[in-house]
DNA sequence: AATTGTTTTGACCGATCGTTCCAAACTCGT
DNA sequence: ACGAGTTTGGAACGATCGGTCAAAACAATT
């Protein structure tokens, strides 16, 4: 009976996630979600309960690609210690080529919604605390591996690069000083001497 | 013959900044601001342009305060090194005591506006240099001082410190696990070994 | 071909957005 | 005491906000 969707449901989340990528959740209006998935008005809210609902969907959606999924192609690709270096040149080469946006969205919206909304923080913060249990996993590999020496603090370090890099995040969006970007990554390789 | 103003513009403009510090720009409505300051609509649009120029005004004022006066304070209280720890640990001890927001407006302002606002973005990109420039110049000073080898590249260093820094406000913004801040307060000072 | 159930479409809702405007309130110089 | 010159308070503006709704479009079952 009834009547198959006549739009992917990826493909609308893709498209909504780099509109609030871009422009952040507030300033992305319903207006904008239209344009940005072609789909009508009525058949998002069919699809989702609301803005905010359709955003964390979005979100998940990101998390799963730029995160879950990009951390676990690069530790198959890599030894431990340049899958770190890895992390952090693949943030700062990868949006050139399409239209995906600068930055990260999980820190745009750390900053924007994680103040005043407890169950996007604590999504947000489990997320970044994966990126930093990432660091500590290839630490602890590249010790056993000898690439590291052992007395090394694994937790310590972890912490220190999810923040190294979380800085990068930030140094993307609003300017791209290609010294900046060297300098950086190579004191990710100096801290793990 | 005119009616001097019924209030302090500095103190309109330190109301303003917490409020867009909180919520961010596109949050803040008029009608917070007009709540935030006390002071009618109709007066804040006598003595601003409009929502975007007291935003500027405001985020000037921040600068003023929570960078070039904050900095200044801090590089005459400490020597060199402690400079730049000092203020790593004022970045996270500050605004427990009053109704100051966590995190940084600049930061926030460089993820939000930045991207699709020039004038916003040469102005964030000028003060976070500034920061640059600030450890740059402690590091040089206790190169002087011989309280670290002169072998350490500064230009590099100072770059990594930012970052490092940067990640600091972002993660104080979402969480504030003791931990973690320990662990980049004294990669910092590792690095200045 | 008629019925059923879902999706699509676009008009429409009240609320709120940033901004404008003007009369009332008020202080000064005359 | 009066009038010039600002500031203030608050109503009002059109535009846009997120969200709703009912009719049209459609595919599958009967």
């Amino acid at each position: 009976m009834p009547w198959e969707k006549c739009y992917d449901e990826t493909e609308v989340l893709d498209s909504a996630m780099k509109a609030f990528w871009s422009k952040g959740y507030e300033a992305t209006s319903l207006q904008d979600l239209v344009q940005a998935t072609g789909i009508n008005r009525g058949s998002i809210y069919n699809a989702f309960p609301g803005k905010r609902a359709l955003f964390m969907r979005a979100l998940e959606h990101y998390d799963r690609i730029y995160r879950i999924d990009h951390l676990d192609e690069i530790a198959e690709k890599h030894a431990p210690v340049e899958a770190i270096i890895s992390v952090f040149k693949t943030a700062v080469t990868k949006p050139i080529d399409s239209d995906t946006p600068w930055g990260c969205l999980l820190v745009n919206t750390a900053l924007e919604l994680s103040p005043h909304d407890p169950e996007i923080a604590e999504f947000v913060d489990h997320s970044l605390r994966g990126v930093e249990v990432f660091f500590y996993s290839c630490i602890e590999a590249a010790k056993q591996d000898g690439a590291i020496k052992a007395s090394l603090d694994s937790q310590s370090t972890a912490k220190s690069l999810l923040s190294l890099f979380l800085g990068l995040r930030v140094l993307t969006r609003t300017n791209i000083r290609q010294s900046t970007i060297e300098a950086i990554t190579s004191q990710a390789r100096m801290m793990l001497v």
